[in-house]
DNA sequence: GCAGACAATTGATTTAAATCAATTATTTAT
DNA sequence: ATAAATAATTGATTTAAATCAATTGTCTGC
């Protein structure tokens, strides 16, 4: 059982749950407002994000298929940032109060709603290591090696602009730019537009 | 009930689990080796850190007491990250199996780690949006405030030396430093020494 | 297929943090 | 209490990313 997987989920929690589609720019949930319900992606792309000082915004987490979405809505009364579809996508969604009771009564699924928390967890944690190098070609390698999960793989797709990553990984567009075209130089990548291949 | 309280633990697992003291400096475990416990740190504080490249070294996260640590350990076969005490230190360790047993049993402690997990995250997320503030002063400031809970409480008393709040925060020392020394000439913040007092 | 909008690249310049180096202050150990 | 080690500060310089500006390239909708 999963809770990505609406058909198998128990009974009396199914009638529920609701799929909801988005088109792209649409608002799921706003910051701040009264936390009702958490989310689970099935299609799209979900991006969540935060409002700082001086109208800058910082992306608190890009949120694909059969990820989780608002964890923290399940323990606190508003969320704590905003989610706006990147692309046209589906989510479910499960009312708070009924979901911790199906976790409570299901320990698989309340495992393996762990497992999930636990992987953003290592996720984040990548993330923020990432940060710690400062150097742009060199936090775009780490970058895109973890990406794909080299050396197991060495070729990467990216399925977003270069300015979305360039923000992702803390970096201006042209900076990203200018290093990924050091990375082409150095050979330790080769490129032709978003398709990259990681050399050993 | 709760893991952080070991008296309260069900029978069965009490005799399974083990209090352990840590000396300053001392490694709980390493990196890729294999994860076979869980910890809950009752007092002191652990650093986990991983190796990247050329030696250089990333702090994963200061883990204090009340805090869990290696949650990681419960879903995959390695630690990714090194643990070492900063000051003398006391854990508690859960051998992953039964641990996940107990949580399988008991929905309430089950629901309590979820939420353990999601503050993790939460806190994961507010560190990479400290990240995003590229200027000095007012990275520093939003540090300050959001340890803080700003503007509820207005006084932070450091308890690490500031070249590793520097390093926490993604900064040298020095620049830290005169951060520090630019908010106070701003009239945004007071100290005296590690002591802050946070102006409205 | 074309026009307009948006994305990516390129170059020149600015800016702010990193680095290097030295001094002062504070802990820690003896 | 003193010496030694570590931390914090300060100043001068370097460095690399941000910014500004312009051009080229690529998608999108009509």
């Amino acid at each position: 059982m999963n809770l990505t997987d609406i058909d198998r989920l128990p009974e009396f929690l199914k009638d529920k749950v609701a799929r909801q589609n988005l088109v792209v720019g649409e608002t799921l949930f706003v910051q701040e407002n009264e936390a009702t319900k958490f989310y689970v992606v099935t299609k799209g792309r979900i991006r969540l994000l935060r409002y700082l000082d001086r109208g800058k915004v910082s992306t608190f987490e890009i949120v694909r298929p059969f990820q989780t979405l608002a964890e923290m809505a399940l323990f606190a009364d508003i969320y704590p940032c905003t989610a706006i579809a990147e692309i046209d996508s589906e989510v479910i969604a499960y009312p708070k109060e009924e979901l911790l009771e199906v976790l409570r009564t299901h320990p698989e699924l309340a495992v393996d709603f762990m497992s999930m928390l636990v992987k953003k967890i290592q996720s984040l944690k990548f993330r923020l290591e990432l940060r710690d190098i400062k150097i742009a070609h060199e936090r775009v390698l780490h970058y895109l090696r973890q990406l794909v999960n080299f050396p197991k793989e060495t070729t990467v797709v990216l399925d977003r602009p270069l300015k979305d990553i360039a923000e992702d990984i803390g970096f201006t567009p042209e900076t990203l730019s200018r290093a990924l075209i050091r990375l082409e130089t150095d050979g330790a990548i080769s490129r032709s537009d978003r398709t990259i291949t990681l050399q050993s």
